[in-house]
DNA sequence: AGTTTGTGAATTGGATCCAATGTAACGAGA
DNA sequence: TCTCGTTACATTGGATCCAATTCACAAACT
């Protein structure tokens, strides 16, 4: 009965340093090619090498993290070609997973994915416009409850955040505009509940990031 | 340098525990629901537990497995609604896949997915029948060399390996029909070497299959 | 008779310890 | 001075041991 930080339903140690690992993945704090100590881990949460491990594999099975027996984990890599490739998955997914969100969309949830919008067009730093840009995204799928193809799409999403990063950093603020304008006609989409526009517009969206991706090969470049 | 059976390049006993296990489902060995104790696995193996807590980690990232926190694991359970959003994912992914896939085709490649066709129309029951469906489908994908997108199809494949086995079961030969008379005509698109249309052609193959298991809920009833 | 509660065993989660592999630094020789 | 080989160290992989939680069975109570 004592109110300790109880693990929740199932949510066993491995589970939370994978959360934690994932999250400093996605925010850029561990980089590509990175390796992870176990005892270095093991240490920062304060339990034994034994949940780390667990982790470490439940991230190798997500594709964020390359495990090479007797050598270490290390962040995953990726190759241009693999981006485009899991680019070409997302163009297929996301719009899928859209036009089933649209048709159950309530007047509050327009009001909110407009004001989330606003949030990606204000945003004044990289980190920022990543950051809304994503929630913008999230928020939209919400409402198709469809967990699997959710959880699939956010797979896809994790494993392409640091190019994501790298490309914003590199063309700053060129190129905000069009995406601005392709959320706009997106929001307008929404308005209507026009399921297929929505989805041939969110897939535009993102065969042009995947055909901005080709043009700077220089992002895949090893450190 | 003895030529003991070494783990090759970073294959873990983990890794080659999940294998064994997931082959186990696959097999329909380990039904849906039923227990995977962590002491038989490690005395099947001959190893110690800790080998199978991670291959466990890793099914449970794949889908196959479900773990809660000190009640062990199962096999994972698919509802209706689950396994038609895996199809609806498969509607996509596949026919990109193949449409990748179909450029690449050499002639030899065509013989032997013609080969590999005859196969399936001969199998003489269901476990045949399966094996052969899935090898037919998977050296289509072969020569897309998209290692990532033939990943994820393969997950999905995986999960709902089971209830695709259980329809197959409940309608005996029935389909079966349609089963070759749609594999016949995705020959000839390979043939031709026109992806869009075979791209078409296995859209419908899956969507049919989808509207079908709409049709028989009672393949996820309880047992 | 059905439900509930308590006690027991079985199973899972975690920590410490030992062996094996990979890495790196150091030294010797060309 | 560069290269190669050897040795020492750090890190990973695996096994055994201990604590905590869950599940099952049985007994008692309503």
């Amino acid at each position: 009965m004592t109110e300790i930080l109880r693990n929740g339903t199932g949510l066993a140690q491995s589970s939370i340093i994978a959360a934690g690992v994932r999250d400093e993945i996605l925010s850029g704090t561990r980089r590509p090619g990175e390796r992870i100590g176990q005892q270095a881990l093991a240490e920062q949460y304060g339990t034994s090498r034994l949940p780390v491990r667990e982790a470490l594999r439940m991230l190798e099975s997500e594709g964020l993290v390359t495990v090479v027996s007797n050598a270490g984990a290390r962040v995953s890599k990726l190759e241009l070609d693999e981006c485009v490739e899991i680019y070409r998955i997302r163009e297929q997914l996301d719009p899928l997973l859209v036009s089933l969100a649209v048709p159950n969309y309530t007047d509050e949830d327009i009001a909110r994915l407009t004001e989330l919008e606003r949030a990606v067009a204000m945003a004044s730093n990289v980190e920022e416009f990543l950051s809304a840009d994503r929630t913008f995204h999230v928020e939209s799928y919400r409402a198709a409850r469809s967990p699997i193809l959710f959880e699939t799409v956010e797979r896809m999403w994790n494993t392409t955040q640091h190019y994501r990063r790298a490309y914003s950093h590199l063309v700053g603020d060129d190129g905000l505009g069009l995406n601005h304008l392709e959320h706009q006609l997106m929001l307008a989409a929404f308005r209507d509940r026009d399921a297929s526009e929505a989805r041939r517009l969110l897939y535009s969206h993102i065969r042009r990031t995947r055909r901005a991706f080709t043009r700077h090969p220089e992002i895949f470049q090893e450190a």
